[in-house]
DNA sequence: TCAATTCTTGCAGACTCTGCAATCTCATGT
DNA sequence: ACATGAGATTGCAGAGTCTGCAAGAATTGA
């Protein structure tokens, strides 16, 4: 990277919204001016991929957009990459899990564990036209679609975690003894695996359309998909 | 990375099996030599990490140990990762997708899909010592892992894509007419998706394991186990 | 043995990312 | 209002990854 890119004026960034009910300065000046430059660094990235091409930005160039020092835009995120596909959209929460854990055996365990996630997917409140933004980019670059995939890899470690407590407990309950521990385990791994497909799909049809339907109605088709295929 | 990491000798590198049958120099003198150049690459990376840690080895490290050039190693591997995890052991072969693809209709598209998997998994010839290495490795750093997985995206796409044929072909067939085009895409997508899942199920219970039971059978446990969840 | 092809290597250079220390800004209590 | 501390920003130096290029070495096939 030679070209410096000029540190371009931001055209169609949207104001953010703000959720109805939050309070807008319930949070110090210094909360807010951090989000602003986060929000700000996230645009930067994702601009410059759109206009010049995923490997013709550099730190250097995204900086100058966003208007802070190079070292500071690592201070924000650990990599380019993570910049460039954010948080990830599933976030598991300790008591939801918790309730998920410990709910009366007898269950349909994939079906628990599939409403949980939908409850995860509620949460998430998105910063529309940032979002907007960083659909199209991750339709031109399909290869920032693994590194999306890669940050979400620490759910499949929670998610396996939550399903063995469950299964030991429903075990536990109705006093049917699985033949191995392992087994729990494994059984665990792959309810994991399947939901996390489930929501991979979801997440997939939700970034390839551009209809502003939510994640959560884009779950449950994904989820009436899957029942269909067995 | 300062300490020279002294170009250590090598023990435990059992010599590469030869699979029987497998003509022993009816590849030319280049070939042989690519080929122990970068098993030597492969060797001299795992053995480093299992030594000194992932965040220890350098580039430098490992062409030393390797005993060839930084620069000889990039011809090699595109990056310092990829020599880390190794190809992929599932390859889809162009014939084996064709006949998949058109397979008479009204069959199961998950279970042949299945077979299909099974079917690469049988082509994979480890070399049983590197394959331990990498395994011993892996099991130390889970994060490999994920790049593991990302290695294997590729796939995702190839499957896709072949299942939508089958699926496309499946209904010119019966005659029976798909609501739209996207449904048979989002359903490609899907059932590629489930079958990663226990590609991925059952490549981790392998890993997971020392026993040498190969590949193939544990997919077969795991698509059993799929079958039973749902 | 000659010529074509394919590999290896060194070198220069762009870029990512980290630790450290100086400096500056916001938050808080008096 | 002001002092003080906690938190952020920045520059700098340095280690490490990875690429293009061009010269030189090895293998192949005739």
């Amino acid at each position: 990277m030679t070209s410096p890119l000029a540190a371009a004026p931001e055209p169609e960034r949207a104001p953010e919204q703000v959720p109805i009910g939050d309070d807008p300065a319930a949070l110090g000046l210094r909360e807010r001016k951090r989000r602003a430059t986060r929000r700000s660094i996230e645009f930067a990235v994702l601009e410059l991929t759109r206009d010049h091409g995923l490997d013709q930005v550099t730190v250097d160039d995204i900086s100058r957009v966003a208007d802070i020092s190079p070292r500071t835009f690592f201070n924000y995120f650990p990599s380019k990459d993570a910049a460039l596909v954010g948080d990830s959209p599933f976030m598991l929460d300790g008591a939801s899990a918790e309730r998920f854990a410990q709910a009366k055996p007898g269950g349909d365990v994939l079906a628990d564990l599939f409403a949980l996630v939908r409850e995860l997917s509620l949460g998430v409140t998105v910063d529309l036209s940032l979002h907007q933004l960083r659909l199209k980019v991750m339709r031109d670059y399909p290869e920032l679609f693994a590194i999306k995939v890669v940050s979400m890899r620490s759910l499949e470690t929670v998610l396996t975690e939550v399903v063995e407590r469950r299964l030991a407990a429903d075990a536990r309950a109705t006093g049917a003894v699985e033949p191995s521990v392992g087994a729990w385990h494994s059984r665990a791994l792959l309810i994991a695996l399947v939901s996390l497909s489930t929501m991979r799909h979801a997440w997939g049809r939700w970034a390839e359309s551009d209809d502003p339907d939510s994640l959560p109605s884009k779950l449950d088709e994904s989820y009436r998909e899957l029942r269909g295929l067995l």
